[in-house]
DNA sequence: GACAATGTGTACTAAGTAGTACACACTACA
DNA sequence: TGTAGTGTGTACTACTTAGTACACATTGTC
């Protein structure tokens, strides 16, 4: 089974430490703005996941993927949610008709969106 | 500017109502589930919208699409989360690539999918 | 051996979510 | 004129979210 949210970022952090020492709970937690015990508790599982801004911070601190974290944590990133929410039979309907498909189907239909070719 | 969750409802519900006497607001609250005045304060706009589950039996019982009626409420779809979840990367850059095209070109792009011409 | 920094345990809290339970006043109608 | 049904006001509650504040024992270092 994948790691939870907690295992991954403690794993990940860790990494960081070894080289770099500040990347304690303590100077990390600062940095994203929560107090050390709940980092602590979180990386543990014994807290649930942060809000969404301080996991964009976690990510952004520890180079990662802002919207793996944010599923990791059982989250959608709020700016998705919106843009949805505008228009919510289009994409409802895109994203079912998306949700079965191979990886690399959906990853072609990417590009051709991003390269205009359609 | 547009109508609210609670708007919405009342004016959707009273339309039925004129037709059919049994969309009152007691009798559609007790079919979806709820207390009728937890309904009629939602109709008001006195209290925030109601669970996921219940927005999907309201739309149900007015005949409206779910998806619709959840973004009103502010909210997105459990399955679609899980479904951007299960691939973040993926989904979250086809979705801000669409979001600021046109209807007429992401629903294009919705039926080619469908059709499988790409 | 003092001092700093580390990770963690315990206790607590303010705000939001998702409602229930019941009483009240009004209208329709038989 | 009673009684059935209507919408709504008031009061309350259990659960979750998103953390803070502080104390504690351990480890490294000068």
């Amino acid at each position: 089974m994948t790691l939870g949210f907690g295992d991954y970022v403690r794993k990940r952090r860790e990494a960081l430490r070894d080289r770099d020492g500040s990347y304690s709970v303590r100077q990390v937690a600062q940095r994203i703005g929560v107090e050390p015990s709940f980092l602590s508790k979180v990386e543990r599982g014994e807290a649930p996941p942060p809000s969404e801004a301080k996991i964009v911070a976690l990510a952004q601190e520890l180079g990662e993927d802002a919207d793996v974290l944010l599923a990791l944590a059982g989250k959608v990133s709020s700016d998705l949610q919106a843009a949805i929410r505008k228009r919510p039979e289009l994409f409802a309907t895109l994203i079912r008709e998306l949700k079965d498909m191979p990886d690399h189907a959906v990853l072609r239909l990417v590009r051709e969106v991003r390269d205009g070719k359609w």
